[in-house]
DNA sequence: ACCTGAACACCGTTCAAGT
DNA sequence: ACCTGAACACCGTTCAAGT
């Protein structure tokens, strides 16, 4: 009766441990920082969570919603061209406004908070079904990992400060994005691309 | 005169770092595993190496120089197209081998060990010349963006386990590279490849 | 029910001794 | 000179009490 009344909450807590990423890095969220921020004590954070692993998972999960939120879905009967190059840009604009979140998605980390297997092919259908529209269904996988690689390589590139020959990064991401699809969409029924 | 005769040295500290790295990522490499390693109390370390970070940083050095000699330097009279692509797969040979180390060099970590602006620029030279000798002065920059973002997000996305659609990951990445080189080579004296 | 202080294990690092 | 045990700060986690 005399029960103590809940001074935080999970969602709570996800979003101190989101805040403390953005703003110092994944070893920035500790259970003692999080705590503080919550305004309790570390130990009462195991109500909630079932520790610091399982913490960052959630965080970790919560951005993978928003993002697929963020991207929104495509409609049928769009230009897979198009479509593709709105997709990306969307994708990288999430990406770098929570690049450390972004980071913990698809960074190079240990398997520690990585998508299953079910969520990761879930996630790769839209850009699959975009470039068996764009390629035809045989080369459709070895696009869309072309295109994915470029546009999570050069993310990844961007968010960790790999770009620092000056020129302007947005018009590098264009250009790149240009030429991808351009030669992708030459490709429909083209000769193979294979040399030697 | 009766002085301790040395039982280890930088190069095997940094060595043993190095194998803790690759067996067990970077949160693998702490001082008392290393000091077991080479026979040695952690608080010996320290007197060849500045602390944890310092060994890091040292490992990364290491690898950099490593990845520098594999890659080897390219005849100026070659095929920019057949150098672009040799360089892409002996680098993407070396991350494959050196996957953690790699990450290290390359991830999306803190700005812990990031290269420095001077070898970052020296690193990045012969990509820009390659690619220059492509597509031409005006769009090298964009190409070398573009190459790399490819090069280095097909890595990273594999050594993340990221590629789980099967298919074959080898054929990809030289689909990939097949793609965007037919595709620059094409625009040496080109329209541009801007829409709308 | 939820909270807390105390305690433990673990890791990086320092330092006063040892040889 | 180089080595070591002891000690400290810090962090994740557990648990016996408290209310």
């Amino acid at each position: 009766m005399n029960a103590a009344r809940a001074r935080t909450s999970g969602a709570e807590i996800i979003a101190a441990g989101r805040t403390l990423l953005e703003e110092g890095g994944v070893e920035a969220v500790t259970m003692l920082a999080v705590a503080d921020r919550v305004g309790v004590r570390a130990p009462s954070l195991y109500k909630r969570v079932a520790g610091r692993s399982a913490l960052i998972a959630a965080i970790a999960e919560g951005t993978l919603a928003e993002l697929s939120e963020a991207i929104g879905t495509t409609a049928d009967d769009e230009d897979p061209a198009v479509a593709l190059r709105a997709v990306a840009i969307r994708f990288r604009a999430f990406a770098l406004a929570n690049p450390r979140a972004y980071g913990l998605l698809f960074g190079d980390e240990p398997t520690e908070h990585r998508l299953t297997p079910e969520a990761s092919a879930r996630a790769s259908q839209p850009v699959i079904g975009l470039a068996t529209a764009l390629v035809g269904p045989e080369h459709a996988l070895n696009a869309a990992r072309l295109l994915t690689a470029f546009v999570h390589g050069f993310i990844s590139m961007e968010i960790g400060d790999a770009f620092r020959l000056g020129g302007n990064v947005d018009e590098a991401f264009r250009y790149g994005l240009d030429v991808l699809v351009d030669a992708l969409s030459g490709q429909r029924r083209g000769r193979s691309t294979r040399r030697r």
